[in-house]
DNA sequence: CGCGCGATTGAGTAATTTCAAATCTAGTGG
DNA sequence: CCACTAGATTTGAAATTACTCAATCGCGCG
C-alpha cells in the first residue's frame, strides 16, 4: 500500500479506496542502494518504475564512452527506458541508482491491464504522457536556443534540488556541456 | 467524413461506424495556403490540428529574432502549441505553413469529450502521446551525443520526404545548426 | 596521514558561428 | 525566349566558443 503513489495519482484523477487496491495490486516494490543497476544495456526492459525515495539518472554512452543524462528521476517521478519498453526491444540506456532507492514497478502486461480495466487510469497515463511531451519539447527548444550558461541557469531555476543532490560532472552530461565549462560557468554566477 | 483521419485511429484502435462518427463529428476542417499562420505568437490555442495534406513547421523565435524549428508536421502528424494547449496559456511559437495545408482540428473541451466519453479514444491519445514522447527522448539524445554531420545524415536516413520537401535553411533549424555550416556538410557526402 | 573523487584552472586546439560576398535557381513578366 | 528578381545556397575568412588534455586543488573518509 503506497500513500505516495495514490496523492500522486490523485493529483490528476480521484480514486476510490476500492479502486486504488486494484491499481496498487499490479504494481511490485523494489529497493536498490546507491550505484547498482535499474536497467542496463542490452537488456529487456519489462517494466516502467515510480519513484517512492531516492534519486536515478538514465545515461546513454557512445562509442567512445561518453555518458550522457537522458533523464533523472527522483520522488514521484516515472522512470525507464521508454524506447525499449514501449516496443518490447532490448535496452541501450543504463539506468543507475545515484541515491538508495524506493521504487513501484508494473510491467506492461500489467499497465495495459488497468488502463483498459480502467478508464481513470488510461487517463491518468494519457495526462502524464502529454505533461512528460511537453516538458520534452521545452528541453529540446533549451537545446537548441540557448548558450550553456543560460541552460544552466534554467536549469539551477527549473531544478533547485537537483543541483544538491547530483554532482557537477552529471548535470553537465545533461546539458550537453563538459564538466569544466560547467565549472568555469558556475564561478561566474 | 475523413478517410485519414480514420485509418490513422484505426493503425492503434478499431472502430465501428457509430464510433467514428462520432468521433469525427467533434472535428472540424480548416484551409490554409503557404505561408499563412496557424498559430501565432501570444495567442491562446484553441486546438490541436491533424494534418491531412501539407506541411508546416514550428518554431520559436528568440530575442535576437533567430528561429528555431520545434516540430514540423505533414500528412498524419498532429500539431499545435502543445504547451499552450494543454496549460491553456498564450503561445510562445508561431505555426506556419510551408505548402498549402488541410487540416482537421479539435478543442480541448471536444479532446476531453471524446476521451472521456470513448475509452477507444483515450487508450488512442495515451499510445500516441507515449510514442511522442519516445521520439522526442530520441532528439534530445540526438543534440546532446552527436555532431551535426551525424545529426544530419541521422535526420536524411529518419525523414527523406521531408529533405525533399523544406529547405535547408529550415532544416538547419531543427537541427540547431547554421545554415552555413549544413551546407559545408552537405557537399561532403 | 594519505587516498580517491569531484571540482577547478590553464593552455592549446578544434569546431562552429558570424559576416560578407558570390553564385545558383525558380518563377514572373515583357 | 530572355531578362529580371527574390530567395536559397554556397564559399571564404576571421572570430568566437567550447572542447580536450593535463595538472592542481580541496575535501571527506578510512
Amino acid at each position: 500500500m503506497s500513500a505516495e503513489l495514490r496523492k500522486h495519482i490523485e493529483e490528476i484523477v480521484p480514486l476510490t479506496d476500492q479502486e486504488f487496491d486494484f491499481i496498487n495490486n499490479h504494481f511490485k516494490t523494489k529497493s536498490l542502494k546507491k550505484h547498482q543497476y535499474l536497467i542496463q544495456e542490452d537488456e529487456f526492459v519489462k517494466n516502467i518504475y515510480f519513484v517512492v525515495k531516492g534519486l536515478l539518472k538514465a545515461t546513454y554512452t557512445d562509442i567512445n564512452g561518453k555518458e550522457y543524462i537522458i533523464q533523472f528521476a527522483m520522488e514521484n517521478w516515472w522512470i525507464s527506458d521508454f524506447q525499449a519498453f514501449y516496443n518490447e526491444t532490448k535496452s541501450i540506456t543504463n539506468i543507475t541508482c545515484l541515491e538508495n532507492v524506493e521504487l513501484l514497478y508494473i510491467s506492461k502486461a500489467h499497465l495495459d491491464k488497468i488502463c483498459s480495466e480502467s478508464h481513470k487510469m488510461e487517463h491518468f497515463f494519457r495526462v502524464k504522457n502529454s505533461s512528460g511531451y511537453v516538458a520534452l519539447q521545452q528541453r529540446i527548444l533549451s537545446l537548441l536556443s540557448t548558450h550553456p550558461k543560460e541552460r544552466f541557469e534554467q536549469f539551477t531555476h527549473q531544478y533547485p534540488q537537483l543541483l544538491q543532490r547530483v554532482s557537477k560532472t552529471i548535470i553537465a552530461a545533461y546539458l550537453g556541456i563538459s564538466r569544466e565549462t560547467l565549472s568555469r560557468l558556475s564561478s561566474k554566477l
